[in-house]
DNA sequence: AGACTGACTTGGGTCCATTCCA
DNA sequence: TGGAATGGACCCAAGTCAGTCT
């Protein structure tokens, strides 16, 4: 995951391939002439999962760091940049112009337009003024950012100009700062940080309808964080003058700090990067436990079948929730607080509202219509035919119910997730999600791919299977604001390709005629040539055909996700295997559901 | 049983450096 | 060589789920 790795990680082993072609002797000389780099080699190709696990439910020994990266300190306005209050320029304090400068810099922002933002920032702006600023800033809207806002914009103008040494500069300081805050002594490795940046102060942005959208996100100080390492590291030393809020010396968990975030109230934690062993060693069990569902999920399945026909009211809801966890990749669904969050559900907590009933639709019997908002506010549009029972079922259980009472009254994550783990050791709801991602990646790539397509269409095949699965977890996107300008100018160059393929083949044509009348060596060189060009030039029309192909389908599908969470590294690893020896089928095309089923549906409150 | 909290995973967006291509 | 496309790092919000407390 760590993608830096990745690269040094590649470099290492172009290099182990070269040591498989030269000579044994040649790679000791090697590694004793280039000792200090060997040492640093054998560092990164350190094999944890080789090595035991903790099983005492410890997770490390010991942990050093040097602590976290605080945000840069407010640099007040310079004094020719005004701020307005109802028409006349208006000095702030400090903190309430720092404030005031999180509103003005997001101005173009469709945020900055809507109540409950308005109201949350200026509830929140007004405790950071003087009592001065206070009695005479009393309405947000006779406030004019306008002058702070094209400060900032000419700022971020001017540092795209800035020249290549001053560029060359903040990058090699960023540089130093990830050399030495950026890494962790864990267990006698070496280990990449996450996030070993602090967050800064801001204004909070939630995701669709936060209620709490536009409150303001406090500075976090050394008195803030709490540091976790080992007793026997040298431990990190506060900015002069500072405090921690706390140090001590807990291994069963894995995070070097935390703070206290004021938005929700939550506890935000510096964790070491994917690339670590702590990471990876959970995500490799993840994956293990995905595949001991695989053995035993006919079984669960038959039992939640039997389930549908329960006497009892919660043994039936739990069924049917199960079901469409299994079959429709739904989160679990916690219960939330109200008014805390936005409005968003998962299966557990649906409401009556979010689900329609169709006895008889077109064709189909039994069909089931999802409606809702999900994690981070994203829709879940699907319609699905059920077995009867399942439909049976749910018409039970919307039985004098309104729209916005729960529809598995009898139901929550706790229960369900108590039951499962009576099913499988270490089975919960999100397992389901896990297991049939990649399985279903498993199934798509060995439908789609046969070892004879060019690359451009293995790529597709591949991406394809990715699709299927990200379709699966709903993961969408905004279609990117270049989408449609992008996808012309590709079919230009599609447009360009043809005209030169099919001058190339009139050229052909008469390189043909030529030789057919000439029958000297000359005209028969010069066909060869033509003959290859037209190949060419369809291989590249064809290459441009996949990427437009590829893209056409991608656009509001979001395959990061899946490709980081949700797929067993090793399905892809084989399957690139799988296609070294020549197999002879052809490409397969994209199945006609897929692409009904990403149409338009969309975010439906959208942050830009 | 239910509320609450802490720790950890999952999520889409944005920004910026690199790559690609005419 | 410059502008567009691309892809990855980074950002931080929003889920899941287990354990504890009441």
């Amino acid at each position: 995951h760590d993608k830096k790795a990745k690269k040094r990680k590649h470099e290492y082993e172009e290099d182990e391939e070269d040591e498989d072609i030269k000579p044994k002797k040649k790679t000791k000389d090697k590694k004793v002439t280039e000792g200090k780099k060997a040492k640093k080699e054998e560092e990164e190709k350190w094999k944890w999962w080789e090595e035991e696990r903790y099983t005492d439910g410890s997770k490390w020994r010991f942990l050093e760091h040097k602590g976290p990266v605080f945000a840069p300190p407010y640099e007040p306005l310079p004094d020719k940049v005004k701020f307005y209050y109802d028409g006349k320029p208006l000095k702030l304090s400090a903190p309430a112009e720092e404030v005031a400068t999180f509103f003005a810099k997001m101005l173009d922002h469709e945020y900055t337009t809507k109540d409950i933002f308005r109201k949350n920032f200026f509830k929140d702006w007004r405790k950071e003024m003087t009592s001065e600023e206070k009695s005479k800033i009393t309405d947000l809207n006779k406030c004019n950012f306008s002058d702070m806002n094209e400060y900032f914009k000419a700022q971020s103008e001017a540092r795209k100009q800035m020249s290549k040494e001053e560029k060359q500069k903040i990058k090699e300081e960023n540089e130093r700062l990830l050399q030495e805050y950026g890494f962790c002594i864990m267990d006698n490795h070496k280990e990449r940080i996450g996030n070993f940046r602090i967050e800064p102060p801001g204004l909070f942005r939630g995701r669709g309808d936060h209620p709490k959208m536009g409150m303001l996100k406090r500075r976090i100080r050394p008195e803030d964080i709490i540091i976790n390492c080992s007793k026997d590291s040298k431990h990190p030393k506060p900015p002069p003058g500072t405090k921690w809020k706390e140090v001590r010396y807990d291994n069963k968990v894995t995070w070097l700090a935390s703070w206290t975030e004021n938005i929700q109230g939550s506890i935000k934690y510096i964790m070491l990067n994917p690339s670590s062993r702590i990471k990876g060693e959970k995500d490799w069990q993840k994956y293990e436990t995905a595949r001991r569902l695989k053995k035993c999920v006919d079984r669960i399945r038959n039992q939640y079948r039997d389930d549908w026909k329960s006497k009892e009211m919660r043994i039936r809801q739990r069924a049917v929730a199960l079901y469409f966890i299994d079959k429709l990749a739904l989160r679990a669904g916690n219960e939330k607080e109200e008014g805390e969050t936005a409005d968003t559900v998962g299966c557990c907590s649906l409401r009556v509202e979010h689900i329609k009933l169709y006895p008889k639709m077109d064709d189909q019997e039994y069909v089931v219509e999802f409606d809702f908002l999900g994690k981070d506010s994203i829709r879940y549009y699907n319609k699905i035919p059920v077995e009867k029972r399942v439909f049976k079922n749910l018409q039970l259980f919307l039985e004098n119910k309104q729209p916005e009472d729960d529809l598995f009254d009898r139901l929550n994550t706790s229960i369900l997730n108590k039951h499962l783990q009576e099913l499988m050791d270490g089975l919960t709801a999100k397992v389901f999600r896990t297991y049939n991602a990649s399985i279903t990646l498993q199934q798509q790539l060995k439908e789609l791919t046969c070892s004879d397509d060019s690359i451009p269409a293995k790529i597709l095949s591949y991406n394809r299977a990715n699709r299927a699965v990200a379709i699966l977890c709903n993961h969408q996107r905004a279609p990117p604001k270049t989408f449609e300008k992008s996808m012309q100018n590709l079919q230009t160059k599609i447009d360009e390709k043809q005209n030169q393929l099919s001058a190339a083949r009139k050229q052909l044509k008469a390189a043909k005629a030529d030789h057919k009348a000439s029958h000297d060596d000359k005209s028969k060189k010069a066909v060869e040539v033509k003959r290859k060009a037209v190949q060419r030039i369809e291989e590249q029309l064809m290459k441009l055909q996949v990427q437009a192909t590829d893209r056409e389908e991608n656009k509001q599908i979001a395959l990061g996700t899946s490709k980081l969470n949700y797929l067993d590294p090793r399905i892809s690893v084989a399957w690139y295997v799988s296609l070294l020896p020549p197999c002879g089928k052809s490409m397969r095309s994209c199945p006609a559901d897929w692409k009904t089923r990403s149409q338009r549906w969309g975010r439906v409150v959208h942050p830009p």
